[in-house]
RNA sequence: GGCCCCGUAGCUCAGUUGGUUAGAGCGCCGCCCUGUCACGGCGGAGGCCGCCGGUUCAAGUCCGGUCGGGGUCGCCA
């Protein structure tokens, strides 16, 4: 080794002691006749005295150093109560340059991070500088102590760590697919898989029993804030098992994760079905952290006068001290429901004498203005959101501007944690966005995925009320994100034929796109089951950070741009030659793919 | 694909109702400085105001388009 200590674990006990360390310049004060060094390793800073001029003069941020020299206690009244090793210096007598540094393109110092944020951009294009620094480094350590704890819950309990393709085969649905020229079958295509799912159900099949593995995932889709082309999945899939096996050992994992940060989950993590889900929080991920539940006035609306409330549904949210909220904000309210798609935002006021106010109020009936207050849980001086319409859609609405209004208001306890699992899915959705969609107009498509088995009590029934089957199915909500999700698959090749009937799918079909997995599962499959952890997004939860861009060593900015590289480019004549992307496909017949290795 | 916000020095930003030579802090370069820790002092360099077009006597500023970034809706089984 180049050194013989970490600088930033010394203390004042290790004075006397005579080290070597390695490290980069952190900052630099030259006095002239003295200078003092911040040499900075992964393990913090600490102060070096250099005393010779001509040694410390041409030293400049970022240079790579290795200095040898006594620590020495710091002289009365000079300790620095900032630095973990602020009671100590190091006295150099031998200062050698490793390496140098061009001037940087943003400051890597962090002592002034407080007051000025280096944008993203061009973090991203020098993250290798970004990542010096304390705070974007501790969130990439800490993915990686995230990593060792389901490892060791997955270890001790029996399960195996196991790779799978990533160049594989296209499969329909869901997101739209990588693709991968096949230089030695020009015309044909790898797909880059959207989740190992496939592979794993094989893997029960296998006899694997217990599978696991961190899993690179890519989906071609539009970006957000938590969204990456490729991002990452602890995929876990176990035999024999039931949902109750499954989210047990999902716990297990949670518990470890967060015992990282210093937070006890207690498990057994609440239970809410999908169906209270949307009537009580309008979302399949609803944030628990705060209150303000909708409330349903269907009923109570049942024989109003009121046009806009003569409709399937209608519903309420509480804005509580929402009632003096000047004209210009609830046009702006306007404005943003428009924006979801709404056509608007009913609001009644209630004055502090409990008098309703607003646009709205006056078309109410008396009996209506009477029981309202009361009705949705107001108080005076709230004001109170409607939405009117399909029941999904105000529903949605009325979620979403729940969620503003906690933030608005302050509601939401950032440093809350709030699990829960949400169950009982249904199993199919119509297709199209129309949800009014005539059941037996045939055209239905699986919440989750195809392989999804209904719950035991619809498996025999399910094609009877494809709309109101539930599917075996469970999704883990952190603070209103789906952190992972799951389900107990389908094991039997009669089941997946009459889901796949419902969806749609013709045998044919199903024999094209599956049939190396029907075919495994003709081969005595196991029952099983599993789920899978957005990763990345679970670290950026527990770091903290406001985007998942925070807790990948290098991601890609937008459009699927990687600001580092310059990904992705063109490739030359000869590689598109080679890689036979223009080539063209043979029409029809013998030109399909070739069927997969029986 | 729709909508919203942002593009001015290496970085973070200011820039008046359109009006002389576009500024600040940090960083960078040079000199000075023996107890600093966001050290300090003096001096200096550094700008296609994202790009293209338009309006105007005059555009960083107004208008249209375009490119890039961020957010959001669609989308993401």
């Amino acid at each position: 080794m180049l050194r013989t200590h970490q600088a930033g674990i010394l203390r004042a006990g290790d004075i006397g002691t005579t080290v070597t360390l390695t490290g980069w310049v952190d900052r630099r004060r030259d006095h002239g006749g003295v200078a003092f060094l911040d040499l900075r390793d992964s393990s913090g800073i600490v102060q070096v005295v250099v005393r010779d001029e001509e040694v410390a003069h041409p030293l400049r941020s970022e240079f790579v150093l290795q200095v040898t020299g006594e620590i020495s206690a710091r002289p009365e009244g000079n300790a620095n109560p900032n630095l973990g090793t602020g009671e100590i210096e190091v006295i150099a007598n031998e200062v050698l340059v490793l390496n140098e540094s061009a001037p940087l393109p943003f400051q890597v110092s962090t002592a002034i991070d407080a007051q000025v944020t280096v944008g993203e951009e061009v973090r991203l294009a020098h993250r290798y500088l970004d990542l010096r620094r304390p705070g974007p480094a501790s969130a990439i350590r800490l993915r990686s102590q995230v990593n060792r704890a389901a490892r060791t819950v997955l270890d001790e309990a029996g399960f195996v760590e196991i790779e799978t393709p990533t160049l594989t085969r296209s499969t329909p649905e869901g997101a739209r697919d990588f693709v991968v020229p096949a230089r030695l079958a020009p015309g044909s295509w790898y797909a880059l898989p959207q989740s190992p799912q496939l592979f794993k159900q094989l893997l029960m099949v296998a006899g694997m029993e217990r599978y696991y593995q961190i899993a690179r995932c890519y989906r071609d889709e539009d970006f957000r804030a938590d969204r990456q082309p490729e991002f990452t999945q602890l995929d876990v899939e176990m035999s024999f098992v039931d949902q109750d096996d499954v989210i047990a050992l999902a716990e297990q994992i949670l518990i470890s994760l967060w015992k990282l940060i210093g937070y006890e989950i207690t498990a057994p993590i609440p239970r809410m079905t999908y169906a209270d889900a949307m009537r009580r929080y309008g979302t399949d991920k609803p944030d628990l952290r705060f209150g303000l539940e909708l409330v349903e006035l269907t009923d109570y609306f049942a024989d109003t006068p009121f046009r806009v409330f003569q409709a399937p549904y209608v519903g309420a949210v509480v804005m509580p001290g929402g009632g003096s909220q000047p004209r210009r904000q609830f046009d702006a309210w306007q404005e943003w429901a428009k924006q979801r798609g709404a056509k608007g935002l009913a609001y009644v006021t209630v004055a502090e004498d409990g008098e309703l106010g607003g646009p709205v109020a006056k078309n109410l009936s008396e009996a209506e203005r009477a029981g309202l207050v009361e009705a949705v849980g107001a108080q005076p001086g709230d004001c109170v959101f409607f939405a009117a319409g399909k029941q999904s859609e105000s529903r949605a609405l009325l979620g979403a501007a729940r969620l503003e209004i906690g933030r608005r208001q302050e509601l939401i306890d950032e440093s809350a944690w709030s699990f829960v699992w949400v169950v009982d899915a249904p199993l199919f959705k119509p297709t199209g966005e129309d949800d009014d969609v005539a059941v037996g107009g045939g055209a239905w498509t699986a919440v989750h995925h195809a392989f999804t088995s209904p719950t035991p009590e619809w498996i025999d029934t399910f094609e009877s009320d494809p709309g109101s089957a539930l599917a075996y199915a469970y999704d883990i909500v952190c603070n209103g994100n789906e952190i992972g999700g799951g389900s107990i698959r389908i094991h039997r090749k009669d089941v997946q034929q009459r889901v796949f009937e419902v969806m749609g799918i013709g045998q044919e079909e199903a024999e094209e796109k599956f049939g190396f997995l029907l075919e495994a599962f003709s081969y005595g499959a196991p029952p099983h089951g599993g789920i899978a952890f957005g990763w990345d997004r679970i670290v950026a939860l527990l770091s903290r950070a406001d985007s998942i861009r925070d807790v990948i060593a290098f991601p890609k900015s937008g459009g699927g741009y990687d600001p580092l590289t310059g990904a992705p480019a063109p490739i030359s004549p000869q590689q598109r030659k080679e890689a036979g992307v223009d080539a063209k496909p043979e029409p029809k017949g013998e030109a399909q793919a070739p069927a997969p290795a029986q």
